[in-house]
DNA sequence: CTGTATGCAAACATTTTGCATAAGC
DNA sequence: GCTTATGCAAAATGTTTGCATACAG
């Protein structure tokens, strides 16, 4: 689960550079049309088909963090490594990384006791946090 | 949040019902195009556009809870009331119901500790259940 | 050179919407 | 009868894919 053969060698372009850095650049959730938009207005145009690919292909590479907003969109995050959960304000969008050892042992405690294998779960907190009115 | 002004009185349809009744009688989750399915092999033809239109209203009244699945479609499922998660097995769909005390109380620990207020959470716990092989 | 990555447009899947018609109350 | 609910087809969304071309190695 931490390594899988890389079937092409992934090549070193512009586009993907350019995805990496601005990903890089920035601490909040991006969705792949926003990374194009971005991109485009900093003058380093990438198809948006490209940007689709590249984002998930880090997301595999375990470069990017991937989570699905409310709203279905599939937004991305650069992320520190292993597996955490976010606290998200649902006005303003900062989020908090949140490692949460507790939980983990909790959801596979559960899984077993009802008989599941091979279980993960997806967990995100979404709030308004101390800096947004209302 | 308990009760909202009925902005429409809700009419009883053949279709309405019809919907309820199938949800009714399952335990599984089910997406908007599986309804319609069941429906229409059931006899009770119902179009697509109001398997949606209601399985919202239904949601909404709370007579149905409503998840994203991974792959990023809706899915609906008669309910208990109160709040809880799932655990559902990938390859069957069967689903068991969590109430998790533990992860509620977690989850407001971490969100005050973070400076958030009016929080919420989404968890839903995705594995094989013992019913099914790899 | 060889073969992967890109861009574009078309294909897709899911969900929403406009509008004429059917039907609940 | 007045008005909401339905059905259909079209539109909207977000994402993926086919294919010719560009370009990294």
């Amino acid at each position: 689960m931490t390594s899988q053969t890389p079937a092409t060698p992934v090549r070193d372009t512009r586009q993907r550079r350019a995805v990496r850095e601005l990903m890089a650049s920035t601490d909040a959730f991006r969705t792949a049309q926003q990374v194009h938009d971005d991109l485009r207005a900093a003058g380093e145009s990438v198809g948006l088909a490209t940007v689709y690919r590249t984002l998930q292909s880090l997301a595999e590479a375990g470069e990017v963090d991937a989570l699905r907003q409310p709203e279905g969109e599939m937004a991305y995050r650069r992320c520190s490594d292993g597996h955490h959960h976010h606290l998200i304000c649902r006005n303003c969008g900062r989020t908090v990384e949140i490692s949460a050892t507790e939980v983990e042992r909790w959801a596979e405690r559960v899984a077993s006791q009802h008989g599941f294998r091979d279980a993960g779960h997806e967990l995100e907190m979404f709030g308004l946090c101390d800096r947004c009115p209302d």
